[in-house]
DNA sequence: ATAGGTCAAGCGAGG
DNA sequence: CCTCGCTTGACCTAT
C-alpha cells in the first residue's frame, strides 16, 4: 500500500496567497536584518500549518515541507529572533497537529549541501544548513528518526565516487545527533553518479542511514539492480517500524511528446511531418521547440502512471508540478 | 499592477 | 565558456 504526498507548494492555496517560501535576496538580509527575517519566517509557518491543515481535511498524510521557512537560516540561530517564542510556538502547535493526526512530515534540503565536496567551506556550510532543517523539526516536536527524514543526495562525485563516499561518511559525523538521526540519501538521476546499490555499500552499510528510492532517477542510474530489486533493497535499510520512503515522478519530455501528437491527431498532421516542416505549424513549432530545449531529467506537470510498491507498504512523495493536484484524484 | 531583470550556496551534463 | 536541472520561483525596481 502507498501513502501518496507533494512537496512544498499547494496549488489550491496559493491562489489564496498561502505560500511558505516568502525570502529576500542579501541586499534586503543585510538592510532589514533579523526582525525582518522574524516577520516572514512567522508568515511562512503560519501559512504552513494552514497546508498542514489542508492536508488533514483532504487525506492526504505525507508531506514534504519547505526548504525556504526561514529565510537566510544559516546565518543566525533561531533564538535570536525578535519573536522566537512565537515561532516555536507555531511550530510546536503545527508539529502536534501533525502527528495528533498521522501525518508524516519530511525535509529535502537543497542542491548546495554536499557533505563529500573537497571545499571545506561548502562542507562547513551544508552542515549548518543540515542541522538547521533538524532544529526546525525539533521546535515542531517531529520524531528523533527517519519519520521525520531529511532527504539528500551525496551530491558529488569528482570522478571517484569511492573517496566521496568516504568524505561524506566521516563527516556525517559532524552532524548535531538529531540530525544524523533524521539523515537518508538518495539515488540520483545521472549514470556517473550514486545508485541504490552504491549507497548501499558506500552508505548504509558504513553508517547506517536509509535509502530513499527515486523510482524516475533509478530509470537513469540503476546500478545493474531492476526496480523491483533498487526498491527493495532500498526498503531493507528502513528501521522496521517506520514506513519507507519513496519518491515518484515521470518525464516532462514524454508529457509533451504525448501532448504533441495529440494536436498532431486532432489536426490530420502527420507527427513526422511536423519535424520536417514545423514552420507549417507555428503553434506546434512552438511546443517542439519547447521538447527539445527539455531534459530528460525534467518533471512532468501530472502523472499518468502510479509507482509499482511491489507489494511493500511504503510511502511515497510525488514529484510533479501540479503538485498536490497530481495526486488529489487517486488518493485511496 | 505588472513586467522584466535579478537573485546565496554545488555539481554534472550538454552545447 | 554558458545554461539547465535539481528541493521550491520569489524579490525588487521601474514603468
Amino acid at each position: 500500500m502507498i501513502n501518496y504526498g507533494y512537496a512544498c507548494i499547494n496549488l489550491e492555496l496559493r491562489k489564496q496567497k498561502i505560500t511558505t517560501n516568502r525570502g529576500m535576496i542579501r541586499r534586503t538580509f543585510d538592510a532589514k536584518g533579523l526582525p525582518y527575517v522574524s516577520e516572514i519566517a512567522i508568515k511562512n509557518i503560519t501559512d504552513q500549518l494552514k497546508i498542514v491543515q489542508w492536508n488533514i481535511e483532504n487525506g492526504i498524510s505525507v508531506y514534504r515541507m519547505s526548504g525556504s521557512l526561514f529565510p537566510w537560516m544559516s546565518e543566525y540561530e533561531f533564538s535570536e529572533l525578535p519573536e522566537y517564542d512565537t515561532i516555536k510556538s507555531i511550530l510546536a502547535e503545527t508539529g502536534k497537529l501533525a502527528m495528533d493526526n498521522g501525518q508524516r512530515l519530511s525535509f529535502h534540503p537543497g542542491q548546495f549541501c554536499v557533505l563529500c565536496s573537497p571545499t571545506p567551506k561548502t562542507v562547513d556550510n551544508a552542515i549548518i544548513e543540515l542541522d538547521r532543517h533538524s532544529q526546525i523539526m525539533d521546535m515542531m516536536g517531529l520524531p528523533i528518526s527517519p519519520a521525520a527524514k531529511i532527504n539528500i543526495h551525496v551530491g558529488g562525485a569528482y570522478g571517484d565516487k569511492e573517496s566521496a563516499l568516504k568524505r561524506w561518511c566521516k563527516n556525517f559525523k559532524r552532524l548535531e545527533p538529531n540530525t544524523q538521526k533524521r539523515l537518508v540519501v538518495e539515488n540520483d538521476d545521472k549514470a556517473s553518479m550514486y545508485s541504490v546499490q552504491d549507497l548501499y555499500e558506500g552508505v548504509h552499510k558504513v553508517i547506517g542511514i536509509p535509502i530513499t528510492f527515486d523510482y524516475y532517477h533509478h530509470k537513469f542510474c540503476t546500478g545493474g539492480l531492476t526496480e523491483e530489486e533498487a526498491l527493495k533493497l532500498a526498503a531493507s535499510t528502513w528501521p522496521k517500524d517506520i514506513r519507507p520512503c519513496t519518491h515518484y515522478s515521470e518525464s516532462r519530455r514524454y508529457e509533451q511528446k504525448l501532448m504533441m501528437e495529440q494536436i498532431c491527431e486532432r489536426n490530420d498532421i502527420p507527427f513526422k511531418a511536423l519535424e520536417e516542416t514545423p514552420d507549417e505549424w507555428p503553434t506546434l513549432s512552438n511546443h517542439l521547440k519547447e521538447f527539445k530545449k527539455t531534459k530528460e531529467q525534467a518533471h512532468s506537470d501530472y502523472i499518468l502512471e502510479k509507482p509499482d510498491c511491489y507489494g511493500l507498504d511504503i510511502d511515497c512523495v510525488v514529484e510533479a508540478k501540479a503538485k498536490e493536484q497530481s495526486i488529489i484524484n487517486f488518493i485511496n
